[in-house]
DNA sequence: TTGTACGCGTTATCAA
DNA sequence: TTGATAACGCGTACAA
C-alpha cells in the first residue's frame, strides 16, 4: 500500500493536536463520531436524519460523542451522496438595494428548506456585453444546476437566450416570459392601473407620468396601466404630461424639471420607480415646493429610499420575498407537467398609501 | 451483485431520453465525457484543471466531448475530493440595504478566487435572544467551517460568545475584537474626527451631534472622535448640542427636533449614519428650512439613501466591499501565525463630498 | 502523455 | 435495531 495521502493525515492528526484554527480540515467526521459512540457510520447518519428506528440509549451516546467532537457534517459529501439537493445559482446585475436584500431573503429560505445550495452571483455586465462566450464558460465551469435569474437582467432577451442554449433550468423574476421557461411577476399593468387610480380618486386630473427606460419591460407595462386609468375616467392622454427617464435619480430630477416646466402643469406626478420620484421631490424642493401641499408624488418599488425619503413615498410594492421562494420552489417541479399557461405565475402586488400625495384643493 | 440505485439510473437513462428539465440529475458525469472522447476520466479531469500535459488533440476531443454531453463538473464533488475549499458562512441581521449588497459583492469575489462556496444567512433575531441553544443547533446542522459575521450582529457580545464556544473559525466585520477572532473595520474615531474638522473648516462652531444607540459599539467611537475635533479647535463640548438617536430615519427626526427647539442652535448636524441624517433632514424641511442654505447635515456609511436624497449627503465611506474581500481571505491564513496586534485590521474610510453642507455665513 | 487505484464524507440498500 | 457494502463525482499518487 503507497504512503498515499490518508496515511499522512493520520499521521499529522496524530502528531499534531487538531486546533479551532487549523487552516483545514477542521472538522470531524462520521466516522469519528461513530467510533467515540461505538456504533457504525450508519447509525450516526440515521441519528442526525431523524430517523426513528435508532434506539433511544444508542441516540444519546451519539449525540454525546457528537457534542465532544463538535462535529459537523459535510454538505458537500451529504448532496452528493443523495443526489437530492440542487445546487442554485442567483443571478442578478443591479437591481435596487432594497430589492437585493428581500430577494436574498427569499431565495434563502426557501433554499435552506430544500437543503439547496444557493450559490450567489453578479455577472459583471461589460463582459456579459462584450464577451459573447462569457455566459457559456461561466456556466460551464461552475456546476450550478438551476437559475433564477432578477431582473433587469432577466429582461435582457439575449442574455435569457443564452441561458435558454445553455441547456439549464431557470426562472426568470419579472414581467417576462422566455421559451420555456418559467417566470414570476406581478401584474404591473393593474398595478399602474391602481395608482393612477388612487390619484384620480385624491381628485387629481392633470397627472404627470415619468416613464422609464424602453429596455426594461415593466416600462411599457407601467405606461399602459397609466393610460388605461386616465382614459376610464374619461380624460384625454396628453402627451405634455409624459416625460422619460431612465429610473435613476438624476433623470427623476430632469424629467420633473420638464414636467413643471412645460405649459401644462400636472398637480400629480407618478414616477414609475421610487428613485425616479425621489429626484422629482428633490427638485420640486428646490423650485420651492412643498410636497404633498403643492404638488402630489408618488412612486413604484417600495424601495427603502420611499420610507426613507421626505415625505414618505406613497408607491407599489411588489411581494419580493415570496416572488423568490415561489420561484425556488418552482425549480423543484417538473416543468413539463406545468400547463404553458400557468409557467407565468402572477403574484398579487400592494398600493402602500404615505404621506406624499393629499387631495387635490380647488 | 443487488440490484442497486446505479443499475436503476443507468437503466431510467437507457430508456427515457435525459431532458434538461428532468427533476434531478441532469447532469453527466465526468466518466461520461472520457467515454465519449474516448479517453479516462482522469484526462478529462486535467483538461478542465489546465494541466499542460495534455496532448492537444485529446484536448480537442475532450472538449467536444464536453460541449456535446453539456457537462458541469459538480462543486461537491471537486471539494469533497480535494478537501481545498471552504464552505463560508456569511452572517447578517440587519446592516442597512447599502451595506448588505457591498458585503456580497465583496465575500462573492474573494469566495469565487478561493473556490470557496459562500452560504449566505440570516438568522432569525428573536431566536437569537429567546433560544439559547439556537445557534448552537444551526451550527450543529450546517456543514459551515468559517463564519463572515457583519455588523450589527458582530458587535452582539452574547452571540460571538457562542460562535467563539462553538470552536468555528470567524472574522468579525466591525470595530469589535473578540477572544482570539479576526475583525476587519475603519477607524472610527478617525473617521468621525475628520468629519467634524471638515465642518469646523466651513466655518462651523456649534456642530450638533446625533448619537448612535448605545448598543452599537461604533456609537461610542463616532462620539468620541467628534470631541476629539471640537476640542482641538479650542470648543468646549456642548451638551445642548447632542442628542440621541438609534440609527434609524425617525429617530434622526426627534434629534433634530430637540436639537433645533433648544436654546442653543446649531447650525451644522453631524448625524452619526445617513438614515438619521435624512431624518433630520426631513424635520428642517418641515420647518421651512433649506439645507444646507440654513443648515448643514452629514452623515455616516455612505448607505444608498445618503446619494438618493435631496440634497445628496456628504458622508463618510467605508470600503465595505473589500473589508469583506479582506475578511474572506484571512479565514485562508492560519490564526495563529498572525501576531496579536495585527488580528485587527484597519482599512482606510473616505470623506465623500456632496451637496448637504456649505461654508457658514456671517 | 495517459491510465489505475483509491480516498474524500456521506447516504441507500440489503442483510443480519 | 444495527451494520456492511457500494455508490455519489471528482482529484491525488503512482505506475505504465
Amino acid at each position: 500500500m503507497p504512503l498515499n495521502a490518508r496515511v499522512f493525515v493520520a499521521l499529522t492528526r496524530g502528531k499534531k493536536k487538531k486546533g479551532v484554527w487549523d487552516v483545514r480540515r477542521s472538522g470531524s467526521t462520521i466516522k469519528e463520531v461513530a467510533q467515540k459512540a461505538g456504533v457504525s457510520p450508519m447509525t450516526v447518519s440515521r441519528v442526525l436524519n431523524n430517523q426513528d428506528v435508532v434506539r433511544e440509549t444508542t441516540k444519546r451516546r451519539v449525540f454525546d460523542a457528537i457534542r465532544e467532537l463538535n462535529y459537523r457534517p459535510s454538505i458537500m459529501a451529504r448532496s452528493l451522496a443523495n443526489g437530492r439537493s440542487l445546487c442554485v445559482g442567483l443571478l442578478y446585475t443591479n437591481p435596487s438595494h432594497g430589492y437585493l436584500s428581500e430577494l436574498l431573503l427569499g431565495t434563502l429560505s426557501a433554499c435552506r428548506e430544500r437543503q439547496h445550495l444557493l450559490v450567489v452571483d453578479k455577472p459583471d455586465e461589460d463582459l456579459l456585453r462584450r464577451d459573447p462566450q462569457y455566459v457559456e464558460q461561466t456556466f460551464l465551469r461552475s456546476s450550478i444546476q438551476a437559475l433564477v435569474v432578477a431582473p433587469p437582467l432577466s429582461e435582457d432577451a439575449e442574455f435569457m437566450a443564452k441561458i435558454a442554449a445553455a441547456e439549464i433550468r431557470y426562472i426568470a423574476l419579472g414581467p417576462v416570459h422566455w421559451g420555456n421557461g418559467l417566470s414570476v411577476c406581478i401584474d404591473e399593468i393593474a398595478a399602474a392601473e391602481d395608482m393612477t387610480s388612487h390619484l384620480l380618486e385624491l381628485g387629481h386630473r392633470d397627472i404627470g407620468l415619468i416613464r422609464g427606460p424602453a429596455a426594461h419591460a415593466a416600462s411599457a407595462l407601467r405606461f399602459e396601466g397609466y393610460k388605461r386609468a386616465i382614459e376610464k375616467a374619461g380624460i384625454p392622454v396628453d402627451e405634455r404630461l409624459i416625460a422619460d427617464g431612465n429610473f435613476d435619480y438624476h433623470s427623476g430630477r430632469e424629467a420633473a424639471r420638464r414636467l413643471l416646466s412645460g405649459d401644462k402643469k400636472p398637480t400629480a406626478i407618478f414616477a414609475t420607480n421610487d428613485d425616479m420620484a425621489c429626484g422629482a421631490i428633490g427638485f420640486a424642493y428646490e423650485q420651492g415646493l412643498r410636497i404633498p401641499r403643492d404638488l402630489s408624488v408618488v412612486g413604484f418599488d417600495d424601495s427603502p429610499s420611499a420610507a426613507a425619503n421626505w415625505p414618505p413615498l406613497t408607491t407599489i410594492r411588489q411581494p419580493v420575498r415570496e416572488m423568490a421562494e415561489i420561484a425556488v420552489g418552482l425549480l423543484d417541479a417538473d416543468i413539463m407537467t406545468i400547463a404553458p399557461d400557468q409557467r407565468q405565475r402572477v403574484v398579487p402586488h400592494t398600493l402602500v398609501k404615505r404621506e406624499s400625495t393629499r387631495p387635490l384643493l380647488d
